[in-house]
RNA sequence: CGCGGGGUAGAGCAGUUUGGUAGCUCGUCGGGCUCAUAACCCGGAGGUCGAGGGUUCAAGUCCCUCCCCCGCAA
């Protein structure tokens, strides 16, 4: 089958590096275009640009693939779309190119946390699991009929950054299968149920900021939720602290929260919250690298009963 | 050339302004104390001070060049 690929982050690639390696063709990709990023403002291109070149794909980069995109489109005559985690809306007249429609890779069990942070959000709302839905796209936004579905459990251990490379390979494997049973006619497709459906807008740098008020799970589940972008962090008297990783800890204290319970080398650095304690395990201070909290405790000191928000750190 | 911080022992930092024998905390190794310990005491090892060049009797410290890391902004 003649495939066009759409995609652009990491969660892209196994997609991507999966039909390049299955029996069907890939006859283009599609990625957002090249754009500064990071310091000094290097230009740089998208994981799922970098892999079509290694392969001497053709890679398109229209700013909107809606208005510019077109024709290209049609020119490389697609049997099947495939979209994962491409970063633009669709639009029917795209869609009606391929032959066969567009297969999206979505990772949620749809039809909760449609949007382009589902994995985000699935963490930062505490859920025991989530996965990975393939669907046939349609106009809406992650609205289309639901075709495979694969659920993977959501661990205490897992960050946004670990569930998103398992999301990846177990989307890649689920792809594959989908195509399969659609070009043999033996794939189920099923209406999402628009009572369940819920969408999330995108991430923003803000919501990395920790409320201590919460509770001490919701904070863990943020600081999970927001690694590796856009970071927890805490303000603090001279900028963010940022919590690269945290953990729950008992304690009966009542103190404010945000009281700093312990810093020292030994115990930690142990946060009093709205509902028990937390315990930053690796933070990152501004204009510094992040380390093991014990370690950056080596080196400088807090003090121990004031409010973190008002200590320089 | 977007703005800014930084590179000193295995780790985290001080020392640089005002050049003059390389420090602190932790770890590590050895010894001691202890019923015991992540506690305490004593002792030791471990450093081309990011790289190169320059100034100087003398450079971690002053001057020039380069490399690397990070924060902010995008």
């Amino acid at each position: 089958m003649r495939i066009v690929f759409m995609g652009t982050p990491e969660f892209s690639v196994p997609s991507l590096r999966a039909l390049i390696e299955s029996d069907h063709q890939v006859v283009g990709v599609f990625t957002q275009p090249d754009r500064p990023k990071g310091r000094g403002g290097k230009v740089q291109m998208s994981p799922v640009k970098e892999l079509a070149l290694q392969f001497d794909i053709p890679v398109f980069q229209p700013l909107k693939i809606r208005k510019d995109g077109v024709e290209d489109l049609k020119a490389l005559a697609p049997d099947l779309c495939v979209t994962a985690a491409f970063g633009q809306i669709l639009s029917q007249e795209i869609l009606d190119v391929p032959k066969m429609g567009t297969v999206n890779v979505h990772a949620s069990l749809l039809p909760r946390h449609r949007g382009s942070a589902p994995i985000n959000w699935a963490i930062l709302q505490d859920e025991e699991k989530t996965g990975v839905t393939t669907m046939m796209t349609d106009a809406g936004i992650d609205t289309g009929d639901m075709l495979l579905k694969h659920e993977v459990p959501i661990q205490d251990s897992d960050t946004a950054k670990s569930l998103t490379l398992s999301l990846a390979n177990v989307g890649a494997e689920l792809l594959l299968e989908t195509i399969t049973k659609l070009s043999t006619g033996t794939c189920p497709s099923i209406k999402q149920n628009e009572a369940e459906m819920t969408y999330d807008p995108m991430l923003r740098k803000d919501m990395g900021e920790l409320d201590l008020a919460q509770t001490s799970r919701s904070l863990f589940c943020r600081v999970r939720a927001m690694n590796p972008w856009p970071c927890a962090y805490i303000p603090c008297a001279n900028g963010n602290l940022k919590v690269w990783q945290a953990q729950l800890k008992e304690t009966n204290q009542t103190a404010r929260p945000g009281t700093v319970l312990a810093a020292d080398p030994k115990q930690g650095l142990i946060i009093a919250t709205g509902v028990g304690a937390l315990e930053l395990l690796e933070i990152q201070a501004p204009n510094a690298k992040r380390m093991m909290a014990k370690s950056f405790l080596l080196g400088r000191s807090i003090e121990p009963g004031i409010l973190i928000n008002e200590a320089t750190i």
